[in-house]
DNA sequence: AATGAATGAGTTTTCATTCAT
DNA sequence: CATGAATGAAAACTCATTCAT
């Protein structure tokens, strides 16, 4: 079975190392470009591959985007879900988040990339990056509603209200970054707006 | 001369009224769709013109989405002017003028398509794109600055920071309310962001 | 609307003249080659024209292989019907039909070039290709059974074995020359088959 | 040496197995499938086998295309052979061997693949499909030669006539029942048919 | 012998742009 | 001014063939 039916059907060393490299190579490519301007030739270039190789491993341009996609998911999952297990506080555990998140997109081309990749996609897959999105800020509202509970947030505000505002304004520190050097200064960005999330969960203090 | 060449020559009627067709064809095609992923087709179908009345109007399709984008620039700065013309302070200002866009991003195909367009166009024109919100978060930071100056505005942070946190604020509900629903619910999600605005400027009240 | 998307589509004199080459060339074209072996350079390097203009009048190669599909069937329907409409006896019929239609084979590109296509055409035209087969067998048992009222036909058969029996003999005898001389043969083959069928409709003769 | 180049080489018995079960699963393929609409790796999933082996046991698509055509030619020689080696009168033999082929046609898948392939080869191998037609019919003349003299056929007319007539009968029922059904209904046809073969070899019984 | 991986030439398709009327 | 037609260069995709293990 051919390894673009599935990821898992690599069998030899040498397939499992192409295919990790065409997809960092998308990574790089698909940060700077968007899904029309990205080339399958800039891709294989950039992996120091052929075209053909592409198609052995991912089946189709859509496809190695979806991959992409599928990696910066699963990496933003496994940080979430790192930060998660620690046990903290609803506040603590959202404050930690967004700079966990921030530093991510900062260094990790293929995180990058997804998040670049989104609004250029064809329409079945631009639907899921935004899904995505809606995905995150029901999971800080769940985080605010911890925290609630647990005492650590002690606005008045509804958890809606109050996991919107921060997830406006984490999506919109990321574009700004990202316009401006492609997300290198999104770690200082997030560190400068923290006082203001606190302000937001804690008023009183 | 063509008229793309001579921007206020000799436009016969049906001349001005193709080319307005034209460019508001492009507005709804361009609100839907990546630069790429709209073809001059597309476009030309939705004006009920045909594909070589864009060469006559706007040269190429760099040229149309250039258009585009300047439609967009002048309605938001007009929209931002008329704000400004108020004589208002720093403060009531910039609420307003928070509100006031919205409202031109909800209903207004135009600017929306220069929205959507920003982040799939080819290089120069992006740079472009991103300048503009450059720009808006510099303006933001003038009328903070005002309203310390006119006691509108009270907060003791620098109004470098202020202005990049209500700019985030702005840009991140504006990505999310155009994925949610076509900056539809944008006016209503600016109207709830208000009160944390409000509490960034006045702190103390 | 374009040209491919209805054939009647096409406004201009030029691109009547255009689509009708381009046909005349594919007939050409596939009436040597099989579907793949057939490039769309072959066809319209054949008419003189660019390999958009393919995809312009046509859309695909898919679609350009239909319509020479679809000129062939008229043409040979035109012919039956032709046949059909003199008001002469089903025996009459039969043979002359036998002729008229070797004829139009040995003679004409266009449908020289649908013979050739059937077997070797994606999936659902194939199968559209041999439904055709079977058109022709009922309509020759119709024009059997209407012999047979007519008292022009005076075997004791089934008019269905009858059928099977003439259409076989015409297939296999089309197979044979066009393998041979590419249809050339065929008129002189058919003539040569006629006494069979004669003693094949009325044995006692 | 490999075998494809060493017809009787010193194959192991696990060369021997795939090297069968690579052009049984041909004869499956190209019996559905026209030589360019069948892949080779249709071939070698079918095979169980992979996209190398054809290589090394056959050398290259046109080679096991070749290959196929041979065993389809070979069996249905065989069958020939058998069926004029009984000392039958020309007459029998070739009522029985009609019986016969369209009995192998409609059981073995390989001389299936040889049927359908032979109007889709590449041009070298197709005339020599189209050659063994034409021996075929050759071989019919002479049965009908050896029948004229043995007493067993009556017929007035020229052995080539006769020969052409059945032989166009034959292929014709065959192309039809190889549409209709992929040959099954081919032996049940030809023996509906036998009763005009005979009315046309031995006209006044 | 066999396999999975890799390659690259060939083909179709796409579509911005140009052209003739 | 406008239109439909035509063009051709650029891309994606396909897949027979070769390669390394």
């Amino acid at each position: 079975m051919a390894p673009h039916v599935d990821g898992a059907g690599t069998k030899q060393q040498r397939g499992i190392e192409t295919r990790m490299a065409l997809l960092e190579a998308s990574g790089r490519v698909f940060s700077r470009l968007t899904y029309d301007q990205a080339k399958l030739k800039d891709i294989s270039d950039e992996a120091n591959a052929s075209q053909g190789s592409i198609y052995f491993h991912f089946g189709n341009k859509y496809d190695i985007a979806e991959a992409v996609l599928n990696v910066q998911q699963e990496r933003m999952a496994t940080t979430l879900e790192a930060e998660l297990s620690l046990g903290r506080t609803g506040y603590d555990t959202i404050l930690h988040m967004l700079v966990k998140l921030a530093t991510l997109m900062a260094t990790d081309p293929l995180v990058q990339a997804g998040l670049q990749l989104v609004d250029s996609l064809p329409e079945e897959l631009r639907d899921r990056g935004h899904d995505s999105y809606v995905r995150w800020q029901e999971r800080t509202q769940m985080l605010v509603e911890q925290g609630v509970r647990d005492g650590s947030i002690t606005s008045t505000e509804t958890p809606e209200l109050l996991a919107e505002i921060i997830t406006a304004l984490y999506v919109g520190g990321q574009m700004m970054s990202g316009m401006a050097d492609r997300w290198t200064s999104l770690p200082a960005r997030m560190e400068r707006s923290l006082p203001f999330v606190r302000m937001l969960l804690r008023p009183e203090s």
